[in-house]
DNA sequence: GCTTGACCTTCCCGTCACTGGAACCCCCAT
DNA sequence: ATGGGGGTTCCAGTGACGGGAAGGTCAAGC
């Protein structure tokens, strides 16, 4: 396979499978003319790592996944352990969004959005706590 | 003021106050000797910076934002679309990442993780919607 | 007066995961 | 032979800084 036929199949950009070739993440053959040429555990690798990446995994945690994917002797618990902390960061950060959201939220519901100066959203940034009125 | 100690009142690293220098966000005056001096509306602007990132706004936004702040003749339907905006994309980014949790919550809910290689999240990733089982 | 150490300056590279674009090669059909 | 649609490499840029080097400055202590 080519780089486009792969690339459509796994659902990423031909750049991204180049890149993810470059860091050595996958290895594809070369045809004689240069071409990269894709064997189906590529293209298997390359959709792996997309639905990894798709969950917010980053490419040193693909990397590790990946190698354990590739290892038929690995043990379950340390594939969870990586899946756990990666959750863990996720919910850290949902918490963290939603701090912003509420703050901004308030501020927002408290600016009357007219042609008037008066600004309850500019006034909570200059000065927290004394957000509103 | 010197930078430390506008770094220390803003909340802010000093690189990063240069930074906001060196990308125009503030132009504080130069001492003599060539260091920077700060003047109290250089920290207000600072500390408002501070906390407009910190509600997740970017640079751009920022500037924006500082621009509303420091024009008097300001709409605050102005600054109303801007948070508006911006909250819509933290809303977004929220659900993006529930997305994630959720499906990755489920991924490691069914897994062991012993010492046994079978893994139903290395599965989940392989192919999705056979997730489990 | 000299040293020490804390502070300041600029400059450049590295981060993360790509993306865009230039310049060039290859293959097939007309 | 020519045109178009593949493919290739390499270089630069993104956002928002952080690390660290090389060097100037200042206040304190001896």
């Amino acid at each position: 396979m080519n780089i486009a036929e792969v690339a459509k199949a796994a659902g990423l950009p031909a750049k991204t499978i180049r890149y993810y070739e470059e860091i050595g993440l996958i290895q594809p053959k070369r045809s004689e003319n240069g071409y990269r040429a894709f064997a189906e555990a590529d293209l298997h690798k390359l959709a792996f790592v997309g639905r990894a990446r798709s969950l917010g995994f980053s490419i040193v945690e693909c990397r590790a996944l990946l190698a354990l994917y590739e290892d038929r002797a690995r043990a379950s618990g340390d594939v969870k352990a990586l899946a756990v902390t990666h959750l863990a960061q996720i919910r850290a950060k949902i918490v963290e969004l939603r701090s912003m959201e509420a703050t901004l939220a308030d501020l927002v519901q408290a600016c009357n959005g007219d042609h008037r100066p008066d600004c309850p959203i500019l006034r909570g940034l200059s000065a927290p706590g004394s957000g509103d009125a």
